[in-house]
DNA sequence: TAAGGGAACTTGTACAAACAAGCGAGCCCT
DNA sequence: AGGGCTCGCTTGTTTGTACAAGTTCCCTTA
């Protein structure tokens, strides 16, 4: 069962991005949405928030909404699932764990994973054909005999630990930058030492808030990039000090 | 005037920054918070989405909530005004213009602000006291005189613009990536050719919508990181395809 | 002609009520 | 002891109403 306010934002999303409101247009009014979809105004006024938090429409009081943008957002399994992202888009690709060994937790590890030891995976990713991403997981304690039975050629850990486990990952936080390329990541990724990589630190929990992994993952330079829409309202992205003058 | 559910949002985000609710622990229901603060329940549910969406708290239907983080995020202004953000974090900076003139748009620029002359400037910023930050930005013809009127080493472009032409920058388009550094890039962050940077390319509009400029800022590695808090729900952050294989 | 003052429209905030859906704990039965 | 079930609690969805606040545009007035 969906609810109301979802078919109406995808109705309306659908409509901006096949160009019916085109870019810098407006949005009909709450009132003449209601009418249409015989809903309240406060089911409509929640579908739009949706579109609004996907950035793809601005919203101010008294005014009528306008269209930001046309491009599909995707959704938070794309962000965290190298291999659901790469399946939505139609693209090739694989992944290959290239080591995998328990071993007792970083400082930075214990303090997110707990005192146990961890599950440190090293795997390769690769993208139509090219080595892309280079991921170091550290899996926590409870969840480590799962991720060991999982096959080395795995296309998707996230879908085969549902399956397997029940697991679902429910809430991430991500921590973005930009590295060099060492010694291990160039062999692996094809590339010279010292080359620019995008670091991707994540961390994520279930849906109890129950700790899963610390991630570092590398993308090699040009591979991908990330997207964010913003406005003055809302925004969750924010910039960090890194750690060159301020030992983080 | 701050509305109701602001000055709760207010409090309760008060409460877990403060350890009164600590990460992983239960948020009181919100019937309890209804009565505590005197208020209908659909009040208080507007107050918890703050928190729901600025990812500190993470909501299942059926269960209590919970607390996910405690680490304060950021405004939309911090995330777009380099010195907005180093102010809020009490860092020491500067900014100077390095070279600034009128010039074609290029073809992206063209579709995004139009097909007059941009105002091209390239700025230079520093944290500590250290150049981080080259920003290479294109402004719409239509405020480029404002840009033009303002001192070369104006802190904050984005106060100066709001203080002379009362433009706000209102909604953004990010798209983050790592490049290596160019020999201008090099010479003017004090690093060697090739090395990493972190780069963020921005588009902004005002309220109507009303491009205003284009950006491309290239961060000194390990000077700053982006960070964003996500949850299955809702996030906007997502990866997208850089041009090494789909000439993007 | 230009500035000013509304009036209509539109979004934002707040309350109240009812039902649906999911979770968790405790109870009962085997 | 263990498994299954029910019941109460909690969050999610929807409707309706009322007023507040900001925008837009037209019309009046100087």
């Amino acid at each position: 069962m969906v609810a109301r306010y979802e078919r109406i934002a995808d109705e309306l999303r659908d409509e901006i991005l096949t160009g019916v409101h085109p870019v810098g247009a407006q949005l009909p009014s709450e009132a003449e949405l209601a009418e249409r979809h015989r809903a309240a105004r406060g089911t409509v006024r929640q579908a739009v928030a949706v579109l609004v938090a996907e950035g793809l429409v601005g919203s101010r009081q008294g005014a009528r909404r306008i269209v930001l943008g046309n491009a599909r957002s995707q959704s938070f399994a794309e962000l965290h699932s190298f291999a659901q992202w790469a399946r939505a888009n139609g693209y090739r690709f694989e992944g290959q764990v290239i080591r995998q060994h328990r071993r007792p937790p970083s400082a930075a590890e214990a303090a997110r994973l707990g005192p146990q030891e961890v599950l440190d995976v090293l795997r390769l990713r690769s993208l139509e054909g090219e080595p892309v991403l280079l991921e170091r997981t550290a899996y926590a304690h409870w969840i480590a005999p799962a991720v060991e039975a999982l096959p080395p050629e795995c296309e998707s850990v996230t879908e085969a630990l549902y399956d397997s486990a029940g697991l679902v990952f429910a809430y991430g936080e991500h921590l973005i930058d930009a590295v060099s390329a060492g010694a291990q990541d160039a062999r692996l990724l094809g590339v010279r030492r010292g080359s620019p990589l995008l670091r991707q630190r994540r961390a994520t929990t279930t849906y109890e808030g129950r700790p899963v992994e610390c991630s570092d993952d590398r993308y090699r330079a040009g591979s991908v990039a990330f997207s964010i829409r913003n406005s003055l309202g809302a925004n969750s992205l924010v910039r960090r000090a890194g750690d060159l003058h301020f030992g983080a």
